[in-house]
DNA sequence: CCGGCCTGGGCG
DNA sequence: GCCCAGGCCGGC
């Protein structure tokens, strides 16, 4: 129906956030003036959807001009940068993800788009000629030369708001915008410094050296536990402010991190802007566009801020690198160290990667130059490494039906009576991981996943830690009906602290684990209290590993060592490696009394025992070297995980085995699987696992897309590709 | 015979 | 991501 004379404009290039494979065109009205990066509203089917114009890239598949839609609005939204447009493009053909997918986490606050609303107050009218009661009166001296909401008038006045009105009307005021607040206030490089050692002194030099060139540039930071890495690195971010431009810090666990927030604060006089999934809409919004607006000179977040619109970003920190939780393992599937440093080169960034136990993908290519490397190898304040000890559990094994040995529960009782702090680790949550059957040996199952279900035996439930399934303890064995015949197999946290309280009954415990420290406030409090020495002995899985200071605390044992290192993982020896090594580091960080640290162990003679008790990581990164070089496996080779699932277990099978047919051939490729995931069942989804492994060199995104290109697909049975997979899940 | 839901394709 | 068309089952 559209008259001929009224399709006058230019035809665009519009990406959508949607899983597209490529951006759609558009037709721009001659009245709408918008380039590369602008964000506007434009027509789909039925709807309205809001996209990026992205770049005049030849449309492979030109769609005919009556086909064409007209874009709708222009957002008066700072335009997204090519920089960030490039970031785009690249995650999607690294990941094999449709660019639309990677646009929709740069787009995280659809909001932030519309113009920020001004907020109105009222301005007093000079040489207004109206009476001018008692009430009046004080509203104008409360008001003064400024601009003021009428509420906080008549508040600060003491008048109702009906006076105010009543002065609008006769015109002793009039409205006006009040200046918009600065969200974020700036932190100060030089607030508070703190004094820095020599070796901090020359590893803060050579990242300000760094940022100085306003090059892009990658520097691993490698410093022991308690060697005030922090500090070097808030050092570099102080130089970026002073060349003003902005500063990202990734963290992996933001929650958890109030101390890091807190010091933060100590340093530079003001707080960072945060950026993580629980943020409330609005704080969301602001922050978004206040990044956009370099309003929000430093910012704090988890892996998703890699796509925040920094107009000018010139510092990329990535703290404790080797963190498994950068990995986003749904949607679109990338690794967010692996992507800072790609961001950091398309803006001309300084990347630095922080850790005591760097990954070995990062180690090795520090080692190769493409890095830079500096380290702090001691500790602060004079404080010694804490020693490590393995306590060979055939030897020396705890009583029956208990978990810490004898000689563990000494050196508690021998720290308790110092007055010192102890800490007890156990990366499992919950009373006790299996529960079966005395009477017929059941195991209880869950229903969803191909895992046990967990005892958390303070709220009487069974919970599956990977689909949130729950449900009541029963009392009687599901399978046989015994009564009283179901037995808890093995130790969770909750059945340690038990223990515990039956061996020192007098000690103030804490539980530290996902479930009982939920979020920031929950963390803080549990910092407080463990520095203000309300607790005397600690047990918490995981989250106890993070940078936590605790300056009171001397012992650490870790209940069981040996876990995480079953399994046919690549990285399970790295990982449980630095695992430990990162709990061990809590150990002894004040100079006074050394630490102490206890490994609770089956096999003290496993490469990763051994390097721990004789702290030498960089023999234990050595040997796993040479382990995987030959094989040609990360970091000497490249691996992709297809992962097939489908509700339908025999679907799923099916188009793993047509996978596997199809599978590709050549020099220096070969393929794994298929085979069922180690998570064969999973949120009711069975699962088969196909793996590519490539030599160095090889592009393996050509390889993939020609692969699932030539494997038909049914639409019930979902293909998931992992471009370089850190578990074999 | 109609309407429900499910699935897969298209959306520019 | 969401809408809609087209196919198969249930209801009186």
């Amino acid at each position: 129906m559209a008259t001929p004379n009224r399709k006058a404009g230019r035809r665009i290039r519009v990406l959508l956030p949607l899983p597209l494979e490529g951006a759609y065109d558009y037709r721009l009205p001659l009245e709408l003036a918008a380039g590369p990066g602008s964000f506007v509203e434009v027509p789909l089917g039925g709807r309205v959807s809001l996209g990026v114009v992205w770049d005049d890239e030849e449309n492979p598949e030109p769609i005919a001009e009556s086909r064409l839609r007209e874009v709708i609005a222009v957002k008066p939204a700072p335009a997204m940068h090519a920089n960030l447009r490039r970031l785009v493009d690249w995650v999607a053909a690294y990941t094999l993800s449709p660019p639309g997918a990677v646009l929709r986490m740069a787009m995280s606050s659809p909001s932030a788009l519309e113009e920020p609303a001004a907020a109105s107050g009222w301005r007093r009218v000079e040489g207004a000629e109206a009476r001018i009661t008692p009430d009046r009166g004080k509203a104008l001296e409360a008001l003064g030369g400024h601009i003021l909401p009428g509420t906080e008038i008549a508040r600060a006045a003491g008048v109702s708001m009906g006076v105010v009105r009543g002065m609008a009307s006769v015109g002793l005021i009039e409205p006006a915008l009040m200046p918009r607040a600065a969200a974020f206030p700036r932190p100060i490089p030089d607030f508070a410094p703190p004094d820095l050692r020599d070796e901090q002194q020359i590893a803060a030099n050579a990242l300000r050296e760094a940022v100085i060139t306003r090059r892009f540039g990658v520097t691993l930071l490698e410093g022991v536990t308690g060697s005030g890495k922090t500090e070097v690195y808030l050092d570099a971010v102080a130089q970026c402010l002073r060349e003003g431009r902005q500063a990202l810090v990734l963290l992996p666990e933001i929650a958890l991190s109030t101390q890091w927030l807190s010091r933060f604060e100590r340093r530079f006089g003001a707080p960072p802007a945060l950026w993580h999934s629980e943020l409330s809409s609005r704080t969301r919004r602001v922050t978004w566009r206040a990044v956009a607006e370099g309003d929000a000179p430093v910012l704090v977040g988890a892996r998703s801020a890699l796509f925040l619109p920094f107009p000018d970003l010139g510092l990329i920190i990535v703290d404790e690198e080797h963190e498994t939780a950068f990995k986003q393992e749904d949607g679109v599937i990338y690794h967010a160290r692996d992507m800072a440093v790609v961001r950091a080169r398309l803006e001309a960034a300084t990347c630095v990667l922080v850790s005591a136990t760097p990954s070995l993908e990062t180690v090795t290519n520090a080692q190769a130059g493409r890095y830079a490397h500096v380290t702090l190898p001691n500790r602060h304040h004079g404080a010694a490494l804490p020693t490590v000890e393995a306590l060979d559990l055939r030897q020396y094994p705890p009583e029956r039906g208990r978990f810490l040995a004898p000689l563990l529960i000494q050196a508690i009782t021998e720290t308790l009576a110092r007055g010192e702090q102890a800490m007890l680790f156990l990366n499992r949550r919950g009373y006790a991981p299996l529960t079966l059957c005395r009477t017929c040996g059941h195991r209880l199952q869950c229903p969803n996943c191909t895992a046990w279900l967990v005892e958390h035996r303070a709220q009487r439930r069974l919970q599956c830690h990977h689909c949130g399934h729950t449900e009541p303890t029963p009392l009687a064995c599901v399978e046989c009906g015994t009564e009283h015949s179901l037995v808890p197999i093995g130790p969770g946290v909750e059945r340690i602290q038990e223990e515990i309280s039956e061996l020192f009954p007098e000690a103030r415990r804490l539980v530290m684990a996902s479930d009982t420290i939920p979020g920031p406030a929950a963390a803080a409090e549990a910092a407080r209290r463990i520095e203000d020495r309300e607790v005397d002995l600690i047990i918490g899985t995981q989250i106890v590993a993070k940078g936590w200071h605790f300056p009171h605390l001397t012992l650490v044992g870790v209940v069981d060592a040996d876990l995480g290192l079953a399994g046919g993982d690549l990285r399970a020896g790295e990982r449980t490696m630095q695992l430990l090594h990162q709990v061990a580091g809590r150990a002894g960080r004040e100079g006074s009394t050394p630490g102490k640290v206890l490994l609770q162990t089956f096999s003290p003679e496993h490469p990763v025992m051994m390097a721990l008790v004789a702290d030498d990581m960089p023999g234990f990164l050595k040997a796993e070297a040479a382990q995987r070089a030959p094989g040609h496996w990360p970091p000497f080779g490249r691996l992709a995980a297809l992962i097939v699932s489908s509700e339908d277990a025999r679907a799923a099978e099916r188009a793993a085995r047509d996978l596997g047919l199809a599978a590709p051939t050549g020099a220096g490729i070969q393929v794994l699987g298929p085979a069922p995931a180690p998570l064969a069942l999973l949120r009711g989804r069975h699962r088969h696992r196909l793996l590519l492994k490539a030599e160095r060199g090889i592009r393996v995104q050509p390889i993939l897309a020609d692969w699932l290109a030539r494997a038909q697909i049914r639409r019930e049975v979902r293909v998931q590709v992992d471009v370089d997979p850190v578990g074999f899940v």
